[in-house]
DNA sequence: GCAAAAGTGTTTGATCTACACCCATGG
DNA sequence: CCATGGGTGTAGATCAAACACTTTTGC
């Protein structure tokens, strides 16, 4: 059989999922849905789609996020491919291979789905993992599929990536402080880190942050200075992580 | 229209594509198949071939590796994921969503595709992926389908990947010398490293290296220890990559 | 002996950490 | 005036770059 026999391959369906996150009350969240019909009626998931028949993949989540969440792309969020999933059980109905990406976006936009705001929301994504053991109120089992793997994955990536890139402004609005930016790091690495430091640390790494002049006062205390992101998308030496 | 409805997803074929990287004769190369039939007859491609109905994607990948090149992935070489590619354009014929694996092996293996050993070989990326301009003799244009940007993608992948991973010693024979291991990140990087501070680094970062008590002076001058790859896969603190 | 590669020691500069200290606002 | 967060200075530890030097083989 030639490998490239056009009727000799077997069908498969294609999905994109989407792993939204952002920070929100100093906690990492994920983007949830709940899930309208079997399998998993009822189980949030991840939201997502089939590709359709002319569009790249890229495409197709950027069509996806636009439509779940309002989100475009372009505007200050920050989209990647993650990765993709193709265990031939992962849907009980048919085999998808569903390419999982990544959303990093700042904490403005409400979510909605279709219109109905109940069925999409922000859950800390340590809610969203937490997997066996009493659910507090709301809460429900894993996410349908294998969307906690893929949540997981993407919570990982996220993590390793701000790191040693300047990704972290993604979950910032367009003008933030440094304090801000800070809490970012925290809330995403779920550590303290030296205000002081980290403060001398960001400003003297050039090109990542470019001061716009004005400071506000809405964290109280001193006014802080007001940045943009800079032009630099890799930051060297990377921001440390520290020890667990 | 429902999202998972079965009967409205456009078909796709799924494929898995393989970078399979090694290093030999002090230069990082790539496995190349040449294609025996339309499209892109002639030329060189990255080897790879369709998913199986019941296999996962990872299976599929590993399947692949045996048939054209006889690598066994539990055997000292490293397979990952690397990315997917799904332009609706890629494959004239159909639409078709590669799924790309990096895969990381030792020189020992001789090249075989079928049993056609002209059909596959190992080449320098850096001529795999030099475009336009006059070939080498035996050279060819750029390689079929999208497959120079993923191999781009391969070499990218694992050039920083053995910054933070002890992936380096999945180009390395069982055993390996210090000196061995430095040739192959001056390969894969390009760079001429401190052989002193090489040796100072790797030695001093607990579970990179063990050493199985042997010697060897197969590289000529004063015998050299033998280690084998440590239990760590990760490396902290990093090894560092000059700048270019 | 000489070339070649392995391995050790040492100096210097960069950078991270920890923490003392001052600054500018709101209440 | 005081609590709160913003921002600077500085001493010590850690680590990487550079390079002099010794070791052990093949020829």
């Amino acid at each position: 059989m030639s490998p490239y026999d056009p009727s000799a391959f077997p069908p498969f369906a294609v999905t994109v999922d989407l792993v939204v996150l952002t920070v929100r009350q100093h906690a990492l969240c994920a983007l949830s849905v709940r899930r309208g019909e079997p399998p998993f009626q009822g189980r949030w998931a991840l939201p997502g789609g089939f590709v359709r028949a002319d569009e790249d993949l890229s495409q197709a989540a950027a069509r996806e996020l636009a439509e779940e969440t309002g989100l475009h792309a372009q505007n200050g969020a920050h989209l990647e491919q993650l990765a993709t999933y193709g265990d031939p059980q992962r849907d009980p109905r048919m085999r998808v291979v569903s390419v999982a990406h990544l959303v990093l976006a700042p904490d403005l936009p409400a979510p909605r789905a279709g219109g109905d705001a109940r069925s999409a929301r922000w859950a800390p994504v340590e809610t969203l993992l937490a997997e066996g053991g009493q659910e507090a109120p709301g809460e429900l089992p894993p996410l349908a599929f294998d969307h906690s793997r893929i949540l997981s994955d993407g919570v990982e990536r996220a993590r390793s990536k701000i790191e040693y890139s300047s990704l972290a402004t993604a979950f910032c609005p367009p003008e933030f402080t440094v304090g801000e930016l800070r809490r970012v790091y925290e809330a995403v690495w779920g550590v303290a880190l030296d205000p002081r430091n980290f403060h001398r640390k960001v400003t003297g790494t050039v090109g990542f942050l470019v001061p716009t002049g004005g400071t506000t006062t809405r964290q109280g205390g001193r006014p802080a200075q007001l940045f943009r992101a800079g032009g630099a998308t890799l930051l060297n030496p990377p921001m440390l992580r520290p020890e667990v």
